[in-house]
DNA sequence: ATTTGCACAGGTTTTAACACCTGATTTCAA
DNA sequence: TTGAAATCAGGTGTTAAAACCTGTGCAAAT
């Protein structure tokens, strides 16, 4: 039996170089590519991947983690549990390597050695979890130290108001865009603030931004 | 004579494909690489280069405009000005190529049709200009409306009060950092507001963000 | 069965932001 | 040398944010 490892990246040199690398170091493979959600999915139900290597900003655009977590969601229902996937990328924003981490097997900066690739994707096929010293330093730098040695997190409420607050929008006009009263939003951004250690709506929305809760 | 090809890129990965892609395109070039600023330096001081391959965002951290402006300055005002600069990267925020376009001789996107470089190398050794499509796209859309048709541009002082707002300092603050009436802060940030069509802080913070003046 | 956390709503008070003025320097370029 | 832009500083007023309470209802977890 022949293993396919698929690549998903939206950089034609990133799939150049990278088929080139895996053809050359892991030879037992299949060098399968795609470069957006649905070519990969398309490409996952047509043939069997035993590895998948994705980045995570793609198209140009940001990253949009509901995307992606609903991708990989996807993926990980419809297809064979013994697909690892391993994500590179250059991404450093620590909420986004935050909210992936418990869905992946291996991160791979693009920023490291390339020649442990080879290592990481062996890691992984063993059933063991990869992830570079740069990513882990970020894991746990960032956020960790802002909230109380928890995981960051916030609730669906807080993120509604949150992007209606970098849109300039003023609590009355998110009251009436969420269809709830005035002081709640301010509750809500209170609790923004709190659990980003915050000290005015300036350092929030700076602060999102840095981790990737906004981008 | 023999012409050099300096790639700087701090990704491993980039520079293995690129030396590859150019050793097999542009046979008539010696390729050279470097990771870091400093580097790129050294060797545009003993070697004759007459190209350089350049990303914005190196050593893991995020892009310093400054920096790179800097770097532009010295490369061009020490050596030859046959020198041809590309940058290659996958920034897309106005501010950051709008800040550079002035400076370089063309800007490839690392999201862009690789095919493409020989064609990009080929214009600026010409001594033509080559942006490529969504270089131009970012240019002519973000910024430019906002601004009235202008180019965007924000003051030293308007900078600094800027970078301590995202900070979280109040109006106070900021006027006791820069030895400066609380007064001037708070027209300084009238005009950040104006220059960006914001209406509160929190939405200049967030287009700052955006365009690549903070990050 | 009880706790925990979220979303919701109301209140008060203080502080800061923002809008709208005026005007004095200085610097730099047309 | 005139004008434009930047930086500085001041005044006044309105509005909004933020800090601090209180409480209810609901759902999921333990």
């Amino acid at each position: 039996m022949s293993s396919n490892i698929l690549i998903l990246d939206d950089h034609p040199i990133i799939i150049l170089s990278l088929t080139h690398y895996l053809s050359r170091e892991l030879p037992q493979f299949n060098i399968l590519t795609s470069s957006c959600h649905q070519e990969a999915i398309d490409i996952l139900n047509r043939d069997s991947i035993s590895l998948l290597i994705m980045d995570l900003k793609l198209s140009n655009t940001e990253v949009d983690l509901d995307k992606i977590l609903t991708f990989i969601s996807t993926v990980r229902s419809t297809h064979s549990e013994n697909l690892k996937i391993i994500v590179f990328s250059m991404i450093s924003k620590a909420f986004i390597i935050n909210k992936i981490m418990p869905n992946i097997d291996g991160f791979f900066n693009k920023s490291d050695d390339i020649s442990m690739l080879k290592t990481a994707i062996q890691s992984v096929q063993n059933g063991d979890l990869y992830f570079s010293p740069s990513v882990k330093d970020v894991f746990f730098n960032n956020l960790i130290a802002r909230n109380n040695g928890n995981t960051f997190d916030l609730t669906r409420r807080e993120l509604d108001v949150l992007s209606n607050l970098e849109k300039g929008h003023s609590n009355q006009e998110i009251a009436e865009i969420l269809f709830i009263s005035p002081h709640t939003v301010d509750n809500h951004r209170t609790n923004l603030l709190k659990k980003t250690s915050s000290r005015n709506t300036a350092e929030l929305i700076s602060f999102c931004y840095k981790n990737g809760v906004l981008n």
